[in-house]
DNA sequence: CTTTCATTCTAGTAAATACTGGAATGATTA
DNA sequence: TAATCATTCCAGTATTTACTAGAATGAAAG
């Protein structure tokens, strides 16, 4: 019996290695930005606002934790998820916190709180429109994670040159923006920015990642 | 700007306290306790071997994580999961432990390490002879876990009766025996005592939690 | 009023964690 | 060879965590 506790100790112990990967704010972070497409420790680091040694001794643990796998390139390093089932896993923690936590509705609420933000609901009805040329779906996030990925029918346009891009859009017709999901503001701003001119914009919530776990659930 | 890592900083905060709850392998044990339905602080205690105490302050982590409700019955305070997301994301996570950590595998493959345990792929077909009576599905668990929640066409005999109760299952069909999940060593020792004493059995290695979620990809 | 069940407070230990900085190492490219 | 990218080692700090024990508190039952 003593030998069955042990052996159950060492199961719940191998288990809270991957929960404790999730337990801390900066690697959310980053398995996040690694949800978007591989990157390299620097890009990682400036996009999460840490040292390059720190995001090394996180990145440290995802790979013990097997989560992550890397690439050498030329002088630099890439890091990518090591399955899909990792992002899948980054969105339902990211989800059963938003059901549980009063805190983090609040704090989403505040950020961007347009009455009109698309939420799941409206996944199909979206597609249908996009897919009709009625609504633009544009993604403004980096081109390369575009590349990657992307919802489908999004055009891209980063949001660092939206303002000058702004004649490629047209102004009789919706535009939907999303960037890397809910705890990025890169589509938030440009549908501030949009709307400034002239625009008819709404804000798509969701990132690829979100997107994918939902579509699979419908 | 420095407002918007503010504003991430909170939210990522937010997101890791519920990655803080699945990062200690006793609360694990003790959320994987609460999937098989309400149970008292002591009873809780005694099966995860810990402490009262300790069981009350790892209570109260999942508590101010609103991952579990409280109910006064008499004298005891029963605990329950909050939703049924919270058993979902034991199952994922425990799944994604399996997937990504060689050294969980292995350790799992020592307890129990018989050929013909089931994998989920056989959850069809187990069903169809389950409806059928071909097979006897065995719940060994205790038996008011059995009264709040089974696999379909299940018989409850927990394990502690299983040897006064032989007389109950038949000899010319396989028994399917299953308990809590993959963790728990009660369908692999009823597996053993069915096989000494001239049954044929199988050890099913999902619990209802599991069962819920793999029906729900299906 | 006592017992039972459960939480909380205080207090303490041992270990782990997140982060910083400096210096060394290694691999690759130019 | 020098520069770049990344990791690692060493050292140190501050904080948090898991756990133990003793004592007090509270709520309900008998």
């Amino acid at each position: 019996m003593q030998d069955a506790r042990k052996i159950k100790d060492l199961l719940y112990e191998q288990v809270s290695r991957i929960g404790k990967v999730f337990s801390s704010p900066k690697r959310l972070e980053l398995i996040e930005l690694l949800c978007q497409g591989e990157k390299t420790v620097e890009t990682l680091a400036n996009e999460a606002s840490i040292s390059v040694k720190l995001t090394s001794s996180h990145l440290r643990e995802l790979r013990m934790a097997h989560l992550v796998e890397t690439e050498r390139q030329g002088k630099n390093i890439y890091y990518r998820l090591a399955d899909k089932s990792v992002a899948d896993m980054w969105v339902q923690i990211h989800t059963l916190a938003e059901d549980r936590l009063i805190e983090l509705q609040l704090a989403l609420q505040k950020i961007a709180a347009q009455p009109d933000d698309l939420v799941p609901s409206d996944r199909e009805s979206l597609m249908k429109a996009a897919r009709k040329g009625e609504v633009v779906v544009l993604d403004v996030r980096p081109s390369e994670e575009y590349l990657n990925a992307h919802l489908p029918f999004a055009r891209s346009i980063p949001i660092e040159e939206l303002r000058q891009r702004l004649s490629e859009l047209p102004k009789d017709r919706s535009i939907v923006a999303y960037c890397r999901g809910p705890y990025c503001l890169m589509a938030a701003d440009a549908v501030e920015l949009l709307r400034q001119e002239g625009y008819s914009a709404i804000h798509l919530r969701e990132g690829v990642a979100e997107w994918a776990v939902a579509s699979k659930a419908a």
